[in-house]
RNA sequence: GGGGACGUAGUUCAGUUGGUUAGAACGCUGCCCUGUCACGGCAGAGGUCGCGAGUUCGAGUCUCGUCGUCCCCGCCA
């Protein structure tokens, strides 16, 4: 292949088959750049020893696609090109046939500079051309293989599971496709394949897992597309740390073999409500610093003083938030903070106070100011600044101030700041340390439930068959009713369900399911649904339950964001073959299209037209 | 649903205060060139300035609308 030949091959006969990459033709001598999935070799053309390979070398364009029969020839010292594998041979030609040809495409992929998007995802086969592109295909393929043989390994068969299933009320909005022989009647694509995974649980598999394909028909982000690849798991008899340990053991297995990285396990642990308090956040990125409630370091009356002149609420935390290395920022570059990124989009104008002049607060509250920077270890070198709870009465009305809420906002400002100085702590660029690049971490003892302002009732955090903690039982049952209300303690029971997070990045999700119907009816009951509903929208699986189901458990975690971070890129557009766009179209295909009136016909499906 | 950025040659971009014939680089076409590797040299082709209105004597430039791509908030059990 074209990458494969080194100065070791040198007299060896070879054919190779590739795409013209470049071609330079200095009239007498041409050197063709030939290229494949594995690199680029030179290929050599002079008129004197080949004359009729040379007048075909001279039609030569760029993507034409040859054939070269030739001589591996050890390069000259003062012609090596040392920016190539293969940069101390070249192959001297013998025969040139031309597989063929093709048009000026829009695009070269051995052109340094990206067209956009647009562009790149028109004419998709061109782009999977790039160095990087099939750079990111190979590394998602070794992280895939490497999955299936480690789980393998440990005792997991892969089993499929049905795409077109059920439509089920929950979670994310459906994909449906219509049903032919049942007119009116929909599958849906599954969003995962939750129910069947725990089904395979009772039906004896004992450790199913699969690579494949989800569908949510939600908004798009750079880290979210409606198809995405899971690494869904499933076992039973599980502890939380079995399924950690199976998780940390996959991982290892894929940064090893896909990218050389040796990653640490076990991974650092930490309940949802500390990740909350400490990062604002329950996927904390943990290459930056925490936040730190200063509160402790002060006395009760700096904290008073303190409150009573910047206007803020004392029960509320006194969030540091430091940006290491940072340095020195303008005090018009101090107004503005707390006016860009996702900041101030959250919960509308902020109710959070803000201290941003270190030097000022170290004049005007010098003890305060000491204690505050030692408690927060704080260097010469760090942007930090204070964020309180306004204690505005006006604002407060209009605002939802709980802690949670304030947390999450500071939480915000944290990240939007780490991302405005990024280029100044260098925190998000690797290393080569494993150990700084991939900062995984579990978050654990989610919530069971939480309240859903628009429909002004309880929802399941993570899925309604996840389990709780076995102490948070009594106050499930104290409060079943109460689905209705707001106040209700349902928001303090904790569920066993878990988080793998990376740099930030949630790469995963899953929970300890109920194995058992009277667990499954209480909570169906403190979700307000009643018997009737229950078995309406999941009828066989709550039957299921009741022939022996085995305690089991799992999780599932997202292929294309693994390798996403693996590849070091931006979107998961860049690690899948084949994406769409945010109004999630395929610019290749030209997807979705209307369909022609015999198709709908067959369907049963009229089509309205929207109103004016 | 909301906010923001962008849209000019095949591609990446520049285009001054609204003013003559809209430029550059790469790519493309032709010619020259025996050691290039982002080859070089000469010549040339290539534009509905996303689309539609409006303001103006005059719009790539200003205004409004619309379409598309990207980023963020909401949303994503």
């Amino acid at each position: 292949m074209c990458g494969a030949l080194r100065a070791s091959d040198a007299g060896k006969k070879a054919v190779l088959m590739g795409w013209v990459n470049r071609r330079r033709d200095l009239g007498s001598i041409i050197f063709i750049d030939l290229r494949d999935r594995t690199g680029v070799t030179q290929v050599v053309v002079n008129r004197e020893l080949n004359p009729s390979a040379h007048d075909k070398a001279e039609q030569l364009r760029n993507e034409y696609v040859i054939a070269v029969i030739g001589t591996v020839k050890q390069r000259d010292r003062d012609t090596v090109n040392k920016n190539i594998p293969t940069g101390e041979v070249e192959l001297i030609i013998e025969e040139l046939r031309l597989l063929n040809e093709s048009k000026s495409p829009p695009f070269l992929p051995g052109e340094a500079i990206l067209p956009n998007e647009e562009m790149r995802l028109k004419y998709r086969y061109i782009d999977l051309r790039r160095d990087a592109m099939q750079f990111n295909i190979e590394l998602r393929h070794k992280v895939s293989k490497a999955i299936r043989d480690d789980l393998s390994a440990q005792g997991f068969f892969e089993i499929e599971t049905p795409f077109m299933t059920r439509s089920t009320p929950e979670g994310a909005r459906d994909y449906l496709v219509p049903s032919r022989v049942q007119p009116g009647s929909f599958y849906a694509l599954p969003q995962s394949p939750q129910m069947f995974k725990q089904i395979l649980m009772i039906s004896g598999f004992d450790r199913y897992f699969q690579i494949v394909r989800c569908f949510r028909d939600e908004d798009f982000r750079a880290d979210r597309q409606a198809e995405f690849t899971q690494i869904d798991l499933e076992m039973t008899y599980p502890q939380t740390d079995t399924v950690w340990g199976v998780v940390e053991g996959f991982l290892t297995a894929a940064f090893k073999a896909a990218a050389g990285q040796e990653i640490k396990a076990p991974f650092p642990r930490m309940s949802y409500d500390e990740a909350i308090k400490r990062y604002g956040n329950d996927k904390p990125d943990m290459r930056l610093p925490a936040m730190v409630d200063v509160r402790a370091a002060l006395m009760p009356e700096e904290l008073d003083e303190l409150a009573g002149k910047f206007r803020m609420r004392k029960e509320f935390p006194l969030q540091l938030i430091r940006i290491p290395k940072a340095g020195e920022i303008s005090g018009t570059e101090r107004r503005t903070i707390g006016t860009y990124g996702a900041f101030q989009h959250v919960q509308g104008p902020s109710f959070v106070q803000l201290m941003t002049d270190p030097k000022r607060f170290a004049k005007d509250y010098p003890a305060p100011s000491e204690k505050v920077q030692a408690f927060a270890k704080i260097e010469p070198d760090d942007l930090w600044l204070l964020a309180g709870a306004a204690n505005h009465p006006e604002k407060a009305a209009v605002m939802d101030q709980r802690v949670q809420h304030f947390c999450e906002k500071c939480g915000f400002l944290r990240l939007d700041l780490a991302q405005k100085y990024a280029s100044r702590h260098k925190a998000f660029e690797k290393t080569g340390d494993p150990a700084k690049d991939f900062r995984f971490l579990w978050v654990s003892d989610f919530p069971m439930f939480e309240w859903d302002n628009a429909e002004k009732r309880w929802n399941p955090a993570h899925h309604p068959f996840t389990t709780l903690h076995e102490e948070d039982m009594a106050k499930l049952e104290a409060n079943i009713d109460s689905v209705h209300d707001p106040k209700s303690p349902l928001g303090e029971i904790r569920a066993l369900a878990y988080d793998v997070v990376l740099n930030g990045t949630e790469l995963g999700s899953g929970s300890i399911r109920i194995h058992r119907q009277d667990i499954q009816k209480k909570i169906f009951q403190a979700l307000g649904m009643s018997d009737d509903e229950a078995r309406a929208r999941f009828g066989f699986f709550l039957e299921a339950l009741e022939y022996g189901t085995p305690p089991h458990g799992g999780i599932a975690l997202g292929l294309d964001r693994i390798v996403m971070i693996l590849a070091g890129a931006e979107s998961l557009r860049e690690v899948i073959p084949f994406p769409k766009t945010a109004r999630a179209v395929d610019l290749m295909v030209d997807a979705p299209t209307p369909v022609s009136e015999a198709q709908l016909k067959e369907l049963g499906i009229a089509i309205r037209k929207a109103q004016e």
